[in-house]
DNA sequence: AGGCTCATGACTC
DNA sequence: GAGTCATGAGCCT
């Protein structure tokens, strides 16, 4: 894990989640993995480099960051849901500057509407960066809360998934998506 | 409906 | 530069 970093387990009726934080809020999210082995610590682990020994300083981040995964939890367990959450975390998501334009989009879909990746592409000014889209996509660290799995490819097809594609489809199922097959 | 080609922008090596 | 993509449009059968 990256020096800084905070990792914190979110605990869903579909597996368990886990939320990183950095200083400045939530930088990845990661599905529940395949393995289903279950340590039997249950509890929060928290780990990060103490290199600059600041403890009140570190106090601090301690307490924001527990503020954060509370609107994490709340906000994923919303969207598994399917409802939209009434509070995000800030999100703090390492891309470059087209990534983040894409992420940026993305977050204004609304919950239970799908756009094609081209729509997107033309929303951000790059009508043809089709395909630069959906690598963008693919290397969003912040799934489901960054709602990638709204973008479908064009004439109502599903397109890919980073994680596994019943993922996707059980996003937008959840959110009341139709699509076919 | 499915298969093939080509244009295409961003990214990685 | 060449190769890789979570695409899309066009054109075939």
């Amino acid at each position: 894990m990256k020096n800084g970093w905070f990792q914190l387990p979110i605990a869903t009726r579909d597996g368990q989640f886990i939320a990183r934080y950095s200083e400045n809020g939530l930088a990845e999210l990661d599905f529940p993995s395949c393995d289903r082995r279950r340590r039997g610590n249950e509890s929060q682990t928290l780990s990060l480099d103490e290199s600059d020994g600041d403890s009140r300083r570190l106090l601090l981040v301690l307490a924001k960051i527990r503020a954060w995964h509370r609107v994490t939890e709340s906000a994923l367990q919303s969207i598994l849901a399917g409802r939209m959450p009434k509070n995000f975390p800030p999100l703090d998501a390492a891309g470059t500057a087209f990534q983040q334009s894409v992420w940026q989009e993305l977050r204004k879909i609304p919950l239970g509407q799908t756009k094609s990746y081209g729509e997107i592409a033309a929303k951000i000014g790059k009508p043809k960066a089709v395909r630069a889209v959906g690598s963008a996509c693919g290397a969003n660290p912040i799934p489901v809360l960054v709602p990638c799995h709204r973008v479908i490819a064009a004439h109502g097809k599903l397109g890919g998934f980073s994680g596994r594609l019943g993922w996707k489809c059980k996003l937008l199922s959840a959110e009341g998506v139709q699509f076919p097959d």
